[in-house]
DNA sequence: CACCAGGCCGTGC
DNA sequence: GCACGGCATGGT
């Protein structure tokens, strides 16, 4: 079965990829420009392969989803595949806050203009995303200027809350839920997906506005666990699904 | 001019 | 516990 690199990486898992417009993608990531045509120019970088997941069998997910029911089949058959970023956790947290009540194309800018703002230039117009020290020094105003709108002392809290981010990793799923709901602009949609695309938590299943509609009617009187093992997964076949089936 | 975007917060009941 | 309005900004 064919990736889905686009849906992986543009779908809104992670605004750190730009699509060079010819058939490659490129990202600053452990502080280098990283362009990807296809996985196989992963397999042999360790970074890269612990990022996409390398060691895990996306294609046996991938039936076992198909063969769940009638809808997950349609969305499974709908596109290729796709798999869940292993990203870092302080870029996915400042990520997903960002994320909320916003498109991925604001997403993005937003992403690029922290970069440029407080991150460091690797090469000549790539800069890495900044860490919570770089943003330590930001202020409310200065956030707000760049466009984050009421998100802006969400993302102050989230810098001095930053090394919480260290303790996660030890939790029990629902734990690790409530931890992350201390930061403020942190609710349970924007914690599953941070706990989803970058601690490798597969139960995680977020549900947004698109989410809900499915549920709603595909899926009535049922809960995520329905989905289990492969929550995360299945609900990255769905939103794709529903999204482009309303395009 | 509305209304929406991969929600969350504060308030009120 | 649940329902509701408000929220910065930019696009349609």
């Amino acid at each position: 079965m064919d990736e889905n690199l686009r849906e992986t990486l543009l779908g809104g898992q992670s605004f750190s990829w730009r699509d060079n417009g010819d058939g490659s993608y490129s990202a600053v990531l452990d502080e280098r420009v990283c362009t990807i045509r296809s996985l196989s120019d992963a397999a042999s970088d360790p970074f890269l392969y612990d990022y996409f997941d390398l060691g895990y069998d996306y294609e046996a997910a991938r039936e076992a989803i198909a063969a769940k029911d009638a809808i997950l089949r349609s969305a499974v058959e709908s596109t290729g595949m796709i798999r869940l970023l292993k990203q870092d956790h302080w870029t996915a947290t400042i990520s997903f806050i960002l994320s909320q009540n916003n498109n991925i194309k604001r997403i993005t800018g937003l992403y690029n203009r922290l970069s440029e703002r407080y991150g460091h230039e690797v090469e000549p117009g790539w800069y890495t995303f900044p860490t919570p020290e770089e943003m330590r020094n930001a202020s409310e105003e200065e956030l707000r200027a760049i466009g984050t709108g009421f998100r802006a002392p969400f993302i102050m809290d989230a810098v001095a809350k930053a090394s919480l981010l260290d303790e996660i990793e030890a939790l029990s799923f629902d734990e690790a839920m409530s931890k992350l709901q201390t930061i403020k602009g942190v609710g349970p949609k924007v914690a599953s997906c941070i706990l989803i695309f970058s601690y490798q938590r597969r139960e995680g299943f977020p549900l947004d506005v698109w989410m809900k509609k499915v549920m709603k009617e595909y899926y009535p009187g049922k809960d995520p666990s329905y989905f289990h093992p492969y929550e995360a997964l299945s609900q990255q076949y769905l939103f794709s699904w529903i999204r482009n089936k309303a395009d």
